[in-house]
DNA sequence: GTGGCATATAACCCAACAGTTATATCACTG
DNA sequence: CAGTGATATAACTGTTGGGTTATATGCCAC
């Protein structure tokens, strides 16, 4: 029963990426996330909260009548392998970055 | 005009991310994704590069009729920064993860 | 076992997105 | 300046995602 998104669009919605972030300090049941948001009912949360465990970014604990939710923090290694390959274009070193603009003019070497 | 697409979403589409990944090994002209992805009509390329535009993600240049189309890496620091406050919890340090996960059982530190 | 609480699922609606075909723009070429 | 090439925009369509209300499930208390 796969809803088929992967972490990417998991991680897209503004809503989820709070959710992550409010289990980054605790795990928590499903209901802190409906009183933390209010805007939004009971299930639409439940739904994103089924998002975020099919992308495996979470994992539930059940606990009587509570699904303590908590953060699995390794699905994201896959994203950040992703950005970590244009991190070289920014951060560490602007020699690459401008090797890169000025390939098609005929480049000059700082 | 905005589309309002933020960084997030722009990156979550496959398609944008293999335009991104092109453009990391050098800048193209937009012709160079309409053959790359020969599944897609030219105009879904064209609104896909405006989306990646419009995300500061890429940058333009007219160069005679083509756009030659530039990575701006600069725009990922945005996503990279959110990670960022995730990555504590599984490359850096194993001990950050475990007082996470034993927080609500009286935790034990290292 | 009946009632209440916490959560998930079902069925449905609407807006947004990725795709399409057709057309506009705009610079170079003859 | 007519024609072609490179790209963008317009108008439209099907699908999906996030929201809703209503209902089911499952555990605990009485």
């Amino acid at each position: 029963m796969q809803k088929g998104m992967d972490t990417f669009s998991a991680v897209a919605d503004p809503t989820r990426r709070a959710m992550l972030d409010m289990l980054m300090r605790k795990q928590r049941p499903a209901g802190d996330f409906v009183s933390a948001f209010p805007k939004i009912s009971q299930p639409a949360v439940s739904k994103h909260l089924r998002i975020l465990r099919d992308a495996g970014l979470v994992s539930v604990q059940i606990h009587a009548q509570q699904r303590i939710y908590s953060l699995e923090p390794k699905a994201l290694a896959e994203l950040d392998a992703w950005i970590a390959k244009y991190k070289v274009f920014w951060s560490d070193s602007l020699d690459a970055l401008e090797q890169h603009l000025s390939e098609k003019k005929g480049a000059k070497k700082k």
